[in-house]
RNA sequence: GGGCCGCUAGCUCAGUCGGUAGAGCAGCAGACUUUUAAUCUGCGGGUCAAAGGUUCGAUUCCUUUGCGGCUCACCA
């Protein structure tokens, strides 16, 4: 007894296999467009039938069948390519008996290319008249239903091919996220920044504190971890001069899935000689309400429906003010020890008696400042207890020449002044390996080499990280970080019958 | 990982206070030469996520498992 689905399945195969027995093929590769739906309809959506009538050009243009109105000896079907839309018109005199016989085989989900003149139907919609139509890629399977579409959440993760087919808006998202990374790219090179690519495999994984992904090298036999960060490889790019530099690339971090992580996430970070945070922070305002002006034509995005202004200048408030001034702590009290453990407890997080003052107030911050933040925000002077990388601050050494930038709750820029004290850094890497000695499995891991690649001096430098995937939740209102990522991480499908061949009946 | 919710036809959804299930679209057969969620006539289609339990009887109640969503925790 066969399925439903397969019954579905042959019969369309039953269609692909009545064209070939009259030598049609259902995969060719020689139509040719000429046009696209987006054209057609801006030159001629304004045109009259009369003017149509009088065009005598004629436009090739292909896509897939979205819906299908058959009427015996005439068919008005639409169709669809990365563009847009257009609906074509076919008839049996226009086509001729064996062609049109052949047409009707075609249906809804099957590629075709449509041959023929602009009209006008009765309501006045742009119409290919069609004097041909070739069937170009036979879909096998059928689409889902042409008016709910796929809603499905998980099939449209799963199967994002059908997603992209059946809900525009999913393909404009992706276009946005392009246009996002497109418009990067040309500031960045506009600024003379040179894009360049650090490897995905570390003999050590640093530059962040993460639990990172284990692979194997089986000709050196070793164990290599994919890349946490960038970072200490772009940082020994300006070593060795090439002071300008950015990546956008995945990073690869083994930790829990949810709607804010996938495992593997797409980073902007970029490093820049003779700078400090302050010029980060500048040149974040211009990049920032450059991408939401691009995409929207105002600095502004929308977040649940409410507005958020994205034009500079940004808030700056140092991480120790935020307690009080975000978070309604009494202003004394933000250095107090006790204090803010006390409050932390409170709030059900388990005090480490190890904890720094720096650590206390980045956990209260995390805990009552962050998710309170909804214009731009420049948080600025971490703790230096939490900043391995960073440089201190001239004034204060307590603190770093760092900064967050906090939008609608969530962190979108991480960046700092880079630290480049050979000393200091390798101090602070000393740190980091009595803490993952006692436990700590984020901590950084000593590199050697990159303390070696600073003793050869690394200029006084800049650098930042803009996570892409939540940018562009941002910009296009996802809550969501699968919405924003093409393929994300799923568990693995349960092996399904589906892989049967249909049952011979 | 914890909590809550969901999983019924290819798709979108009803439904069963426990008596083996319906609609629309899609499909099949037919009518129809300006339709547009085309229309009209007829037909077929289900291991109700999986396993176990309770029961005379489970798709429905209970337990476990799987997958997903939301949320908390961790992080970016």
């Amino acid at each position: 007894m066969p399925r439903p689905i397969d019954i579905i399945l042959e019969n369309r195969l039953k269609k692909l296999t009545q064209l070939e027995e009259a030598g049609i093929s259902g995969f060719p590769n020689d139509f040719v467009p000429d046009s696209d739906t987006r054209t057609l309809h801006a030159r001629f959506d304004s045109a009259t039938q009369e003017a149509l009538e009088a065009e005598s050009a004629r436009f090739r243009v292909a896509g897939r069948v979205m819906t299908l109105r058959n009427m015996g000896k005439a068919c008005f079907f639409h169709f669809k390519d990365r563009l847009g839309s257009l609906q074509a018109y076919v008839r049996k005199d226009v086509l001729g008996e064996e062609q049109f016989e052949r047409f009707t085989l075609i249906e809804v989900g099957d590629i075709v290319g449509v041959t023929g003149k602009l009209m006008k139907t009765r309501t006045g919609e742009l119409t290919l008249m069609a004097e041909s139509v070739k069937l170009v890629t036979k879909a096998l399977r059928p689409l889902p239903e042409k008016f709910h579409g796929l809603q499905d959440v998980e099939t449209r993760f799963r199967q994002r091919y059908v997603d992209l087919i059946m809900n525009d808006w999913v393909r404009e998202l992706f276009v946005t996220r392009s246009k996002i990374v497109s418009y990067i790219r040309s500031f960045l090179d506009g600024r003379n920044f040179l894009e360049v690519e650090t490897p995905m495999m570390h003999a050590i994984a640093g530059g962040a504190a993460a639990r990172p992904f284990v692979t194997h090298h089986n000709a050196l036999d070793i164990d290599l971890f994919l890349r946490i960060a960038p970072e200490l490889y772009l940082k020994r790019l300006l070593v060795g001069g090439l002071e300008r530099v950015y990546e956008i690339n995945r990073n690869f971090r083994n930790e829990g899935l949810s709607h804010k992580h996938n495992p593997e996430f797409t980073m902007l970070e970029f490093y820049w000689a003779y700078a400090t945070f302050h010029d980060l922070m500048a040149l974040t305002e211009e990049l920032l309400s450059g991408v939401f002006t691009a995409l929207r034509g105002e600095p502004a995005i929308e977040i649940g429906g409410k507005r958020i202004s994205m034009a500079p200048p940004f808030r700056k408030l140092p991480l120790a003010d935020s307690l009080s001034v975000v978070g309604g702590l009494p202003a004394d009290k933000v250095t107090d020890r006790d204090y803010l453990a006390e409050v932390l407890r409170r709030n059900e997080v388990e005090v480490i008696p190890a904890w720094g003052l720096g650590k206390l107030q980045v956990e209260v911050y995390d805990k009552l400042v962050e998710s309170r933040i909804e214009e731009p925000t420049f948080i600025i002077h971490h703790p230096v207890e939490t900043s391995p990388l960073s440089r201190r601050n001239n004034e204060n050494p307590e603190v770093v020449d760092r900064f967050e930038l906090i939008v609608a709750g969530r962190e979108i820029a991480n960046a700092f002044s880079e630290l480049n004290d050979p000393r200091d850094q390798k101090a602070r890497f000393e740190e980091q390996m009595k803490a993952r000695d006692a436990g700590d499995e984020e901590a950084h891991q000593v590199d050697w080499d990159y303390v070696r690649a600073l003793e050869y001096g690394m200029p006084p430098a800049a650098g930042q990280g803009i996570g892409i995937d939540r940018l562009v939740m941002l910009a296009t209102g996802m809550e969501n970080i699968k919405e924003v990522i093409l393929f994300p991480l799923l568990r693995p499908e349960v092996a399904e019958l589906d892989t049967e061949e249909p049952a011979e009946s």
